[in-house]
DNA sequence: AAATACTTGACAAAATTAGTAGGTTTTTAT
DNA sequence: ATAAAAACCTACTAATTTTGTCAAGTATTT
């Protein structure tokens, strides 16, 4: 349950090699060889992520792409938020739609706050996280509700 | 992104209306009545979960589900693993499927976390939080990696 | 025996995902 | 100028998953 759709994680990994390339042009082609995807879908994906400004394209021999911010400064969520929209475990709280039931829903709030905690965690996650692989260093014990606290 | 399927949102609904009749058994006319969602469709939910445990039927008059274990003792994670198998953001992570590229994959790393954090999650919630809804008690300002201990 | 409720398996419409195909435009180097 | 390299754009389609419905049974209690 609850998985990623490829574009989603192509997504990402397209973005670890333009950030590897940061700041020279990576090409289509290149990301193509080193991630096993097709460049006919790569294009779909990297046209989106080029109109929402995380990338630059350069046309014409040795262009390609290039991050237009600093790999710490692009976060795991801002790419999928891109490419799948923002994360909603329900139609429900996808703002594009709207509840109906809302007050008389008791999971509503349940899939809200999951929902909150996920996109908490993809926000620290930036690109340089990934070059470094420092993700290694997250507490394994660490949950997500050790404590609870009185309201 | 990261949608939970109508089945394991109808099926925490569901087990929602078992645990407030709770310990007397709720009849699928119930459940359909209340949480608007078809006898056939909740048959088919309902039928997973009893193969699992975590409920228990009984046939006649006056019969209907009940759950096999007291609220506090089912998790939302439970629920969710009978009905849409382990959380899995990609098909690598998957324990039925597995990995091909796995050790080039600088991605790998990153969705295992976040499943992992998703399952923690889901598995300090239960029934019972449904019921009393102190779900409002977790802390909104707690994030998932708040602090970077080094490893 | 009648009422009530659960069981099973096949089927199908709709939506989403995953990817292909083919042509266009821009830039650079010769 | 011209050719090559690269991104750009649009449409289409095949496969898969989701979201259910339907119908004919089976079991239990009163």
């Amino acid at each position: 349950m609850l998985r990623l759709s490829t574009k989603g994680q192509y997504g990402v990994r397209a973005m670890f090699e333009i950030a590897k390339g940061y700041p020279e042009p990576v090409t289509i082609k290149e990301i193509s060889e080193k991630q096993n995807v097709s460049m006919a879908y790569l294009e779909q994906i990297l046209n989106k992520l080029r109109k929402s400004d995380l990338i630059i394209s350069k046309k014409g021999p040795g262009g390609g792409y290039v991050l237009n911010k600093n790999p710490q400064e692009i976060s795991i969520a801002a790419i999928l938020n891109e490419l799948e929209g923002p994360v909603a475990i329900t139609s429900c709280l996808d703002p594009s739609e709207g509840c109906v039931r809302v007050d008389n829903c008791v999971t509503h709030l349940l899939w809200k706050v999951l929902g909150e905690q996920i996109s908490a965690f993809l926000n620290t996650i930036t690109l340089k996280n990934l070059l470094t692989g420092d993700l290694l260093e997250v507490p394994a014990g660490q949950s997500v509700r050790a404590t609870k606290s009185k309201a």
